[in-house]
DNA sequence: AGAACTGTGCAACAGAAGTGCATTTTAATG
DNA sequence: CATTAAAATGCACTTCTGTTGCACAGTTCT
């Protein structure tokens, strides 16, 4: 059994192939990845097949879905530590205009925000846009 | 000239009828609004024309465009003294789960965020998701 | 092996966003 | 006021993402 099968089967996800090689793509980048990035990398892939398999990732805590204001969802894996289907993990996300990457910044926590009375806060999304890391330095 | 004319006028938009027409709409509602909502609001609107007429707004500085974490674009009108098409405002935005209507709470900034060496920040986009305060006295 | 359940593939649909082109409306000018 | 150029509008269509239903394949359990 290898680590990725020992970690999908902690969060009770039955480890297909198809979920395997998902796992490994998703891991082996440094960025959030959108549902066509997948089916691009992996030309035998069903759409179909990765949106239930990212579904399934996300309900049981292995990913978490990035929003990005691309009005293309992302998704990104869960940090070890985080347990964000039970207690969200509100760290900030960082999309480049330049290479239109999406990065987690997960050592970045969103502020709290002081809310008018009567407001209840659930939940939150900060997404800062500019120039990533790589991008800046050409 | 009514009051809505003189304001198009002074942003450089030519004040048609349509223009007037969703402008006088958008002022009287309290939330932001989705093309789909103004489309339904007069059965005699063009979804184009609506595209269109949002886009000009949006440029010439008399709405702003809201990403909500909905994936529908919602507009809502500047404040007054507003310039976000020269020099952000960056106020958050609170979307209710109940009533699913969007707020901007332009007295809310978004805080400054110190970002890891090499990010360059442009834009920010922080929403809030909750019970607004409409719903929670309920 | 057979039953029951889960995962996958195919087809199709819904909704939002966006474009090209012809026509109408507006503003500007003689 | 008639003419004309530019801007706005209406219509038809396309594209892309997200989503669902259903049939089939694969897995697990007894």
């Amino acid at each position: 059994m290898t680590e990725i099968e020992k970690t999908l089967h902690n969060k009770r996800v039955r480890p297909t192939a198809m979920r395997i090689l998902i796992y490994k793509y998703m891991a082996g980048k440094n960025s959030a990845v959108a549902l066509t990035d997948i089916e691009n990398a992996f030309d035998k892939a069903e759409r179909t097949t990765l949106y239930r398999t990212l579904k399934t990732f996300e309900e049981k805590g292995l990913v978490h879905q990035i929003d990005d204001g691309t009005n293309v969802s992302k998704f990104a894996l869960c940090e070890p530590g985080c347990n964000c289907e039970i207690d969200q993990d509100l760290h900030l996300h960082f999309h480049c205009g330049n290479c239109d990457k999406t990065v987690c910044l997960t050592e970045h926590k969103i502020p709290h925000i002081n809310l008018p009375q009567g407001y209840i806060a659930e939940d939150a999304n900060l997404v800062i846009k500019g120039i990533c890391e790589s991008c800046s330095q050409h």
